[in-house]
RNA sequence: GCGCCCGUAGCUCAGGGGAUAGAGUGAUGGCCUCCGAAGCCAUAGGUCGCGCGUUCGAUUCGCGCCGGGCGCGCCA
């Protein structure tokens, strides 16, 4: 059912409440979704929570409110229940109407410009390139697209964004390991860096580096300036097996070349809330809400990574990124603060001063990987760490996206490999994919066996909806049974979700939604035929079906989850 | 110790002032001469961590405990 039947219904409420209590405003109604059906499709405790207010008694309000309730074509029935609850019941032919919107919408069905085409910056992954992606990459990555998706549905213009840091410390680690592998492998002598990076790709990279043509590893820049290259290209293939698309790459280096360092920090010393102590030049973020003051150049005269990560913020709000989302892992959550902090310092005196909670941060929580009953830790190429593209590999590139996007970004995540591996038939991405194929199935049977009975026809059609055309219009009014009607109102639903799950950046609940729609899609295919006898029942449903398709169609693609019509 | 997050069915998790707290999975028993059984139906499983407040009403909000995770560098 449609937001429009909510808002009609509200509205016949407030008419209702005005002429029982015109010395009250209107905007106190509100509308829920009863958890049973037998308490109709939506329900109003508006009598109780007026009942204070008024000196009255809540039943007798509320008897009151049915009694004025204004006349109106949608609704079928009120009336009062338990303490002062209003159930209100729509006819059917308020809930069939959604099936008319959402074919005569397709793809565009549960959008809207909320945002009018308003720049958002969604920037995750950002992973440092001294290694394959791990998991918890994985998680980041279904989350970042998901969310950007998510954002577009609402009408944002979205760039997402993967930021480089190529500059640190780290990296001369790489550097230093992918050297000293160098070195064994040519017999000389070489010593591991004490916290270098022990996993095979390393080797693999020194072997690599020497097929390439060098005869040594002494060239310490040309030896990580490989291994990052090297790195970087993998994780573009990692991401590209995932599905996942960047529309922008931003390099920490270029923030350093680009004078925007130094820029950042000139502000920051502008801005009064400088100091030096112990030869180090300090930042005071302890005005903004920090629980230390933050060093921004250490005594040896190199910069902390909160420097940068300053600069890089300035840059996106110059870039003209009124807003700006990050994903991070939890582990990183002590940066929000200071990253906020730095930006607050730094655009005081401007004109344009940074807003306190610029940048948005979406945290999740860490992602645990389960083989055989224990947790997996390691593995041959990382050493370290469950490597993405193994799992991507183990369960299939839908089964991890959808099952990454299952849980809300901070709750702890068990992937358990044997449960998505093993019982891969029984996984839920497929339950929903079924739903999609079943109807096309069905969809298929119907061409095959009534094409000619139901008008023009296009033989040659692909599963496309574009083929379906004569379905658009068919009478809906044949669909008044239990199950049709609760589709319908899931299906109306669908909008709204979109809506709530965009504003809380949590793409989950589509995932919920979509399992919830493929069950009762399901249910209603085992209880009822679809290809009946009858022409205008059978429309009618065939109709319904693709009304269904369609929806599934758009969450899934929404979670970049394929949508196969066979399986 | 301080800060942030989390404690809901055996397990993995939704829900988030409203009526009898829901899914998936696991367990048990049914459903294919019928559009796809990767499905459906039924049964079973709970002091919503504990306590005190706010409220007509608390699993939901507030405070305090208990338990777990993460963070608390002149690392990123």
């Amino acid at each position: 059912m449609s937001a429009e039947v909510k808002s009609h219904l509200t509205e016949l409420l407030t008419r209702a409440l005005a002429k029982v209590a015109p010395q009250q405003p209107g905007s106190l109604i509100s509308l829920e979704r009863p958890k049973q059906a037998q308490h109709g499709d939506f329900s109003s405790p508006a009598a109780m929570q007026l009942a204070r207010a008024l000196k009255r008694n809540p039943r007798e309000l509320a008897l009151e409110l049915v009694a004025a309730l204004p006349p109106s074509e949608w609704l079928e029935r009120a009336e009062v229940a338990g303490s002062g609850f209003i159930n209100l019941r729509v006819r059917p032919a308020a809930k069939q109407h959604i099936v008319k919107t959402i074919l005569a919408e397709g793809d565009r069905y549960g959008r809207a410009d909320r945002a009018g085409g308003r720049p958002v910056m969604v920037e995750f992954v950002s992973a440092n390139p001294t290694g394959p992606l791990h998991v918890g990459h994985g998680r980041q990555a279904a989350l970042g697209d998901a969310i950007g998706a998510l954002l577009e549905s609402q009408g944002w213009r979205v760039t997402r964004e993967f930021y480089y840091n190529d500059a640190g410390a780290q990296i001369r680690n790489l550097g230093l390991s992918v050297q000293a592998r160098i070195r064994e492998k040519l017999g000389v002598r070489a010593e591991f860096p004490a916290d270098g990076y022990h996993g095979d790709y390393v080797r693999e990279i020194a072997e690599k580096y020497l097929d390439a043509g060098n005869t040594d590893g002494e060239d310490l820049e040309a030896v990580t300036r490989f291994a990052v290259a090297e790195l970087r290209r993998e994780q573009d293939l990692d991401l590209q097996a995932f599905g996942v698309r960047f529309d922008s790459y931003y390099l920490e280096s270029s923030l350093y070349r680009d004078g925007r360092v130094q820029k950042a920090v000139q502000a920051l010393i502008d801005s009064g809330k400088a100091f030096e102590q112990d030869g180090a030049l300090w930042l005071k973020t302890t005005e903004y809400g920090d629980d230390k003051d933050r060093v921004m150049r250490k005594s040896d005269g190199a910069y902390t990574y909160f420097v940068p990560d300053v600069a890089y913020h300035i840059a996106k709000w110059e870039r003209g990124f009124t807003r700006a989302i990050n994903i991070q892992g939890s582990d990183h959550h002590s940066t929000v603060t200071r990253v906020r902090a730095g930006l607050q310092a730094a655009s005081a005196k401007w004109e344009r001063r940074i807003p306190q909670g610029y940048p948005d941060y979406v945290l999740h929580k860490m992602v645990t990987v389960m083989k055989g009953g224990e947790e997996m830790k390691i593995s041959k190429r990382a050493g370290s760490y469950v490597t993405l593209r193994e799992l991507i590999d183990e369960v299939g590139r839908d089964a991890v996206r959808f099952f990454l996007l299952s849980r809300k970004a901070d709750a702890d995540f068990v992937f358990d490999i044997d449960l998505a591996k093993s019982q891969s038939e029984e996984n839920p991405v497929y339950y929903v994919q079924y739903a999609h194929a079943r109807i096309c199935s069905v969809l298929e049977q119907w061409r095959t066996q009534f094409g000619g009975e139901d008008r023009a026809f296009p033989v040659t059609s692909a599963l496309n909806a574009a083929n379906f055309d004569s379905l658009r219009n068919v009478d809906l009014g044949p669909l008044g049974g239990a199950r049709e009607l609760a589709l319908l109102q899931r299906l109306g639903e669908y909008a709204e979700i979109l809506e709530n799950a965009a504003a809380e950046l949590a793409p989950h609940q589509i995932v919920f939604y979509l399992r919830e729609l493929a069950g009762e899609f399901h249910s209603y295919y085992n209880a009822e035929r679809i290809l009946v006898a009858e022409a205008p029942l059978r429309s009618a449903r065939l109709a319904l079906c693709l009304a269904v398709r369609q929806v599934l169609r758009n969450g899934l693609s929404l979670l970049g989850v394929s949508q196969p019509e066979k399986m």
